[in-house]
DNA sequence: CTGTTAGCGCCTTCAT
DNA sequence: ATGAAGGCGCTAACAG
């Protein structure tokens, strides 16, 4: 029914060894061998049987890609990026040559579905894995994700973090391209500072997630450093739970990275305190409904209240106004990653790599009024 | 080193055959045993090789997506709605248990692309492959396409098309998921015109896209009915080319699906006819493009000019003045597509369905000024 | 440079 | 309800 490798053996009169040969093209093959044996793999239609093929050879050629939300831009760029590395060039002939397979998973957030598309991929016997985007921090799910990630460094999978610190306990068998989070949120509110903001709004992102933490501690690193934070009370390493400091947890609200939640985060910072004169959101799409919620209220933007996001999506620059917010390099990040994954670079030292954030300043943000 | 099934077998006191069955769920097993087996499991921790069952099995669990532009929100929304109707709830464990590995492959718009991973998922065996979004219409591509689908399909793989009409020959082994550009293309400009637009401009998508020409067929539909289209050259059937009515083609630049295009395009259109009082978009990331271009003009959007987009992605609300555009409702159908390629829900009548689109009327277009 | 020989790990009749 | 045995299609030593 299905044409074998066996199948072209016969026709093109040589022995499945030989095509198998041809076919990976890692050992010497006659020319005029080759010719016939590409002859008859094209008449006769073949496609290599991928499972039996990773069987054999105990390896195979998926790449696996995942991202919390593929809905997300910030996580579309950063993927596609990626792809444009791992998946070959096509010779056009749709025949499909060496290039792999690179998949993208969406976990939609959630630490389960991380796990289990990483199982998935496991039992896949993928080539690589790249994680892309902030990790949960919840212990339980960082001891899981360690032991999983580790059985499947043992198995051959290369590991790449991209938009993701390593683990913890991160053994040098990955690669890391993490993002300048941190210096990025603290200038974006060194900005603000600079403008003659004195109350900021902050409209953070999920709690226990390394960007949302990373984000906001940066945020806070500015304001302590204007002496802008009363009470400090816990210190950079308790504020990502419930008890920070007083009056800036009054000025943050948590939400997810969507933009509702910025339209609704904002109402209620706006609630807490009607003085605030600027507000930071967590990224660019939250910022878009932070903007919503401010002209609702009948507040103009930036000559009442100042707006900034995070990410510089493609749509920010196009918000009316502008959307002052902090660049990351996300095609370019994905690619390296994708390069990373395909062994076309080489890791950088130490194993990690910081990828620096680059503040936007556009019309989103002015000296706030009086 | 790795642990197999038979380690399992040996701890669990069992045959391989038996574990097998209780893994796979297909077959009586005493509870006693299947218990004892499952433990075993848990101890060694064991994971199934995949390259292994699908050879045996001549099946795999893959699921493949394919999408034009992964960046692109568009694709993203109904990418992950599909993914969720195919990954399974996943029960928490990481375990994984019966559910199968959705993936997406991004094809950059390019055919040969989309071919090469045709050709990947077939060599993986796929179950299934869902394929979004606007097809290329050149006869060559879709001749290799509907070749390449029926191989897939004779294979046992199930083919479903979202967002995109079935092949010209497309035999009843889809099902097809259709959005209703035609429609919605129409309804939109009737809606301009009603406002009193006159001569409107339009920034299509890139030719010889399914796609691009429904919408923009749709478009003309209205104004032919209107009796504002000069000269109807060509009719309905030959206005995807270069030789449309003079007047009409004109007002139409072509473009890729981008918001760099929309600039440009807009541009273009502007200096051709500084006397359009409306611009119609391909999409809305198109029309963001082109509400920056009409203010870089220095003119008001709606006063001065209406500014219209197509698919309703998120951010268009966001926009300032909110976007008048068509809903799709993307998420709906990509989960109607997942289901579909699970075989969760039975195919509509005929093969195909098609998805009705929402005029959605909103700040950007207003009556011309006069 | 090419053919031969064994498996890779699992599923699936066929027995029991 | 469980075990035994063969083979899925390919690759990877070994020979030659």
């Amino acid at each position: 029914m299905t044409v074998t490798l066996a199948d072209v053996a016969a026709r093109a009169r040589v022995s499945p060894a030989t095509v198998s040969r041809v076919l990976n093209g890692n050992y010497p093959v006659a020319a005029s061998t080759r010719e016939r044996v590409l002859r008859a793999v094209d008449d006769l239609d073949y496609v290599l049987n991928g499972p039996a093929s990773s069987l054999a050879a105990a390896t195979s050629d998926l790449v696996g890609i995942l991202v919390n939300d593929i809905a997300d831009p910030f996580f579309g760029i950063m993927a596609g990026a990626a792809q444009t590395q791992i998946g070959g060039p096509g010779d056009g002939s749709g025949r499909a040559g060496g290039e792999k397979l690179a998949v993208i998973c969406n976990t939609g957030g959630s630490p389960e579905r991380e796990l289990t598309y990483l199982t998935l991929l496991q039992r896949q016997r993928a080539a690589a894995v790249v994680l892309t985007g902030g990790a949960v921090e919840s212990p339980a799910h960082q001891a899981a994700m360690s032991a999983k990630l580790t059985k499947l460094a043992d198995a051959g999978t290369r590991i790449v973090f991209c938009g993701r610190p390593p683990l913890p306990e991160g053994d040098a068998l990955v690669a890391a391209l993490a993002f300048d989070n941190r210096g990025g949120g603290r200038r974006l509110t060194e900005h603000l500072i600079s403008l003659g903001h004195r109350r900021i709004g902050y409209v953070a992102g999920p709690r226990e997630r390394t960007t949302t933490r990373h984000r906001l501690e940066g945020h806070r690193e500015a304001l302590h450093a204007a002496g802008l934070a009363d009470e400090p009370a816990g210190g950079e390493s308790a504020d990502n739970g419930g008890t920070g400091s007083g009056d800036q947890d009054r000025l943050t609200v948590h939400g997810p990275y969507d933009r509702r939640s910025g339209y609704e985060a904002t109402l209620e910072l706006l609630r807490r305190a009607p003085d605030v004169t600027a507000i930071v959101a967590a990224n660019d799409t939250v910022a878009l409904g932070a903007c919503a919620a401010v002209r609702d209220q009948g507040m103009r933007i930036p000559q009442d209240i100042s707006v900034a996001g995070f990410d510089d999506l493609p749509f920010s620059v196009d918000a009316v106004p502008a959307l002052t917010t902090v660049r990351l390099p996300l095609f370019e990040a994905g690619a390296r990653a994708g390069r990373l994954a395909m062994g076309k670079e080489s890791p950088p030292p130490g194993g990690i790599a910081t990828i620096a954030a680059e503040l936007m300043i556009r019309g989103s943000t002015a000296a706030p009024r009086g």
